[in-house]
DNA sequence: TTATTGGGATGATTTATATCATCTCTCTTT
DNA sequence: AAAGAGAGATGATATAAATCATCCCAATAA
């Protein structure tokens, strides 16, 4: 499917989170039990509706969690970034992937057999607990960007947006859009032109600086309470 | 807060999903601290941004859950039913309360305190992993909830409204609304007016019966059609 | 080299749905 | 019994944002 992709025995404990919750045994089966897939930009990870196997952790780049709808709309969910769990939600609820995924930045990930990885959830209670706590966390994450989605108005979606990257992302007021306006649009829940026409608002206003995929942010306090008021 | 509730030491094993998983010290566990609270229509079960210090199980009524907006906006994400954890995924998350909850029609909530529901999580692997399904699950649901609502227009999401009534809560094609037209509107994600006016269409339509609360989907293949097509 | 395709950008137009304004009817409340 | 108060219903109007239509520009293909 991925041409594009590489094999390796690659440990990938040192991205995953509470790791140091796991005894030896538990790492040594996990990493027996695991192997690295490198993919390129624009690789696709996983489809929606495809059945899951593994537990998938990203190790390096950026992917994309998007859901495809019937027509032709699909809306982006959220970035994953190194350290972050993919589909785990599916994995852990039905064993269908509910969305898709595919790479914006060339991406490592980590691939761990659900069997192993269900293992030591059994045996190690702690582990169990945090990695609970992480899904619920994305859950409420998700769960508050459709809110977002569904509850505000453009400027408010927009605003959102430029938060996600300055603040979740890349931690910094000035940063690249890696994706195109399209998918930035499809990440504010709108349409490419509409999102195109807020943000050279944003921009005439003097609340951002604009320059193709470059962005600063030059009113964080005007972008918070954009996102605030809805 | 809620004058109305009444306390009882009722064992509330049996509406717990998989508590066949759990030994008999573990049930002891329970029991002895959990206890169940009756609330009558109306009362608050918890509001959003309150500390979470229990776990909350279903044992009899209707609850819904939703989310209060800044702008007198709300959100009404699900009824819980018999059976169901709620608040659960805020219990494991953040435990703060992402939304709130009130009385839909008089119920029992079993109450269990959160650390000894930690301690059989922690020893009982095979009850914990079931509990992370439930919670994904969970997840998956109100998700896709709030994609169609942002993402259908107004038929879909009255189609859908009335099919989650018609196959998960009462699991039959004819109902009453338990809610107002207010509070179905917030579950459809529009307003009052808005949803009043595309069910008395679907009514012209002979798509379903409609007096006062009282539903018949008299066409459940035209809704079922209204809610794929968006 | 010249076409072709896709992203970005803007203006004009349309449309779905929210908002506003009433009106009735049924409960409470006093 | 009178008077609010809230729910349901319906028409008129307003509006945010999608859609449609171009145009430019850069990258890629022929």
């Amino acid at each position: 499917m991925n041409q594009s992709t590489s094999i390796s025995g690659f440990p990938c404990d040192e991205q995953m989170p509470y790791s140091q919750l796991l005894d030896e045994n538990q790492i040594e089966l996990l990493q027996r039990n695991s192997n690295v897939v490198s993919y390129n930009k624009k690789d696709i990870v996983f489809r929606q509706s495809t059945r899951t196997s593994h537990i998938m952790l990203m190790v390096s780049g950026l992917v994309k969690i998007f859901k495809e709808g019937r027509n032709e709309r699909t809306v982006l969910l959220k970035i994953a970034t190194p350290g972050e769990y993919i589909g785990m939600m599916s994995v852990m609820g039905d064993q269908i992937h509910q969305y898709s995924a595919t790479v914006v930045e060339n991406a490592d990930i980590c691939f761990i057999d659900i069997n192993a990885y269900r293992n030591v959830l059994m045996e190690n209670g702690k582990f169990s607990l945090q990695l609970m706590n992480l899904i619920s966390q994305d859950g409420l994450f998700i769960f508050n960007r459709l809110m977002n989605q569904t509850h505000k108005q453009l400027p408010g979606r927009i605003a959102d947006v430029l938060l996600y990257f300055a603040e979740q992302i890349y931690r910094q007021p000035h940063f690249d859009f890696p994706l195109t306006r399209r998918e930035l649009a499809e990440l504010a829940g709108t349409t490419k032109e509409s999102f195109i026409r807020t943000l050279t608002e944003f921009k005439n206003d003097k609340i951002i600086y604009l320059d193709g995929s470059r962005v600063e942010i030059l009113s964080m306090d005007i972008v918070k309470t954009l996102s605030e008021l809805g």
